[in-house]
DNA sequence: GATTGACATGTCACTTCTTACATGTCACTT
DNA sequence: AAGTGACATGTAAGAAGTGACATGTCAATC
């Protein structure tokens, strides 16, 4: 009964700080930033970005070059934002293959629940370079981009967090196992 | 275009730890089980156990008393769980709430993000007590459990470090706004 | 002048997920 | 005998999400 808002949060926040946008540049964006967070692809932010119009959140201003259409964000968007950031506490749903995989795993000889431990830490590892460089080159830029502030920062610094933790429990679970295995 | 897995991956499993049960009894496990990493109710679940005895992955025994579907797992299920397990690197898209509001919470103000942050450290809190109790349990009756074994403990490890993770980056990212918005 | 490729917006069919509704069994109480 | 409540299995309508397809613009290259 109760419409999920999230990914209409997600580009109201991301129109915020854009500035008005194309919904092509939003889709564009979108996947280098919010999507690590909440994914979505073009299919569905085109459309989201009608539904939102038709509500009253974004409004479109000029039609530009190639039929693009400019969306801002409108009072009542930025009322919505505030007051879901504000009011809502996120429900805890959890839907990970990974966690799934974790789960799982002790249903496979010792061996094999090692190697697919290994081969978990070695996405997570790389997953965790990924967001590094991320931030890396977020802080390099820091001076020239104050456009979008702190945007992101603290999700970012969260998802490192999390994936060292992956990489940390791998090892750990790895060695449990191993150990386990090995006095039995 | 490809199926997506989770689900009846996460039926197999739990049916094989459990041995031959209805899927009364599945949907039970699973809300207290599984479902901490693969949310799923029993309307899900039902039409799911009809499409796997369809694709052979568990069969229908006995049928017990008030119409219950006594289900076991096919050789053809196990072999699909191990292959989804050995082979399967898990998709890493990731849609979360609380994820999403971490990254937007720069768009308040210093004091209204605090707020948020507040409330989210204190979800996590609950949330990891939850969990702790969980594995406190679990090792308390360790040894009369053994037909569960390790199945879900390592998902559970992984679930209270990242909690605890969420905690600690919550009172980080706090002391980072008060510092940031106290200097300038 | 034709082709290529990035730009730009959409739709369609399909799967997945959620919420609520519907139906009936059986044991135990009152 | 009637009622209650846990047991047990489903369906249905609609929202959300995925991947492929469709269409057309414009600039630069061949």
């Amino acid at each position: 009964m109760l419409r999920c808002m999230s990914l209409r949060i997600a580009l109201l926040g991301l129109l915020t700080v854009s500035g008005p946008s194309s919904g092509y540049d939003l889709a564009k964006k979108f996947e280098t930033s919010v999507a690590h967070v909440w994914q979505a692809g073009h299919s569905q932010i085109y459309p989201e970005l009608a539904k939102m119009t038709a509500d009253g959140l974004v409004a479109v201003g000029a039609e530009g070059a190639r039929g693009r259409k400019i969306y801002s964000v409108t009072p009542d968007g930025e009322a919505e934002l505030r007051r879901w950031l504000l009011d809502h506490s996120p429900s805890t749903t959890t839907r990970s293959e990974t966690a799934l995989q974790a789960f799982l795993v002790p249903l496979l000889e010792p061996g094999e629940a090692v190697a697919v431990l290994r081969r978990m830490k070695t996405s997570a590892q790389a997953h965790l370079a990924e967001l590094e460089e991320l931030r890396a080159m977020r802080e390099a830029i820091a001076d020239l981009a104050g456009r979008w502030g702190r945007f992101g920062a603290y999700a970012l610094d969260l998802g490192i967090r999390q994936t060292r933790g992956v990489v940390e429990w791998a090892d750990d679970s790895i060695a449990d196992i191993e150990r386990r295995s090995g006095t039995a």
